[in-house]
DNA sequence: ATGGTAGGATTCCTA
């Protein structure tokens, strides 16, 4: 089974990249983040178009995730970690016995902001959800997307100077281990152990041309889906290409 | 320290 992670920064004006993408890839289920559209909008035909089914759910302009497929997902379920809070950062449906997650974890703008403190909390939240109280979940878990977090120093492209600053603060890093320890694995990190790999680089300053890129776009299994990973690689050429998203694919093939 | 690029709905907001 080949899954992954693309935040695709606006779904309709990557959808030719996508489509594309998913011909050439064949993978079995795709978690998509920042769809940014309404679902009355989403471009499910299209989709259908190349052999996939799609669950979405999104909003206009900001947020919105969806789970591409090539089998329907069952017991699918749109869902808000924090209450009071409606950003569409969260679809689940359930496939080949695991849930599947498509997350977009709160950006947090800038370290001791509120929106950097109700980031920790939607992640906190995120882990009650996902697991629940006491870590049980009744079917394996898998949670794939924009984790806006780079966990450890080989996922940023300077470890000293991006130290404290937005996605690599100790109290992000301490929330994506509380939320391992619940019972997650870094599934890519299972078949991929070398620093640099990253998923996200700014569009803007030539980050890409220069490498100043980021690992904050994850696969997260429960232990028992993480000892059937088999390889893993994030698709760095569609980070190349003209009109792309400013994060890549990252793609974890599993032998079930 | 600041601002830089991109997308989307409209002269700014978010990332």
């Amino acid at each position: 089974m080949r899954i992954a992670t693309w935040n695709v920064n606006s779904l309709r004006a990557r959808l030719d990249l996508v489509r594309d993408w998913l011909v050439r890839l064949q993978p079995d289920l795709v978690c998509l983040q920042e769809t940014k559209v309404v679902d009355e909008l989403f471009p499910a035909a299209v989709l259908a178009e190349a052999g996939y089914r799609a669950v979405f759910a999104g909003e206009r302009t900001y947020n919105g995730v969806a789970i591409l497929s090539l089998e329907p997902l069952d017991d699918v379920r749109v869902e808000f970690p924090l209450a009071g809070n409606v950003d569409h950062r969260l679809i689940s449906g359930v496939s080949h016995g695991i849930r599947f997650y498509s997350a977009y974890f709160p950006n947090g703008r800038a370290p001791d902001t509120e929106h950097f403190f109700a980031k920790l909390r939607w992640i906190e939240k995120l882990g009650d959800l996902l697991l629940g109280p006491d870590g049980s979940d009744p079917l394996p878990v898998a949670l794939l997307g924009d984790f806006n977090v780079a966990p450890e120093p080989g996922d940023v492209f300077d470890p000293v100077q991006m130290e404290g600053r937005i996605h690599f603060t100790a109290p992000e890093r301490a929330a994506l281990t509380a939320l391992g320890e619940r019972g997650l694995v870094d599934a890519f990190r299972v078949a991929r152990a070398e620093p640099g790999l990253f998923s996200w680089w700014d569009y803007r300053q030539g980050a890409f041309r220069r490498n100043l890129g980021l690992r904050i776009d994850h696969v997260w299994t429960s232990p028992a889906i993480a000892e059937h990973v088999k390889a893993a690689f994030v698709d760095i050429d569609e980070r190349r290409k003209p009109s792309c998203s400013d994060h890549a694919p990252v793609v974890v093939d599993l032998d079930i």
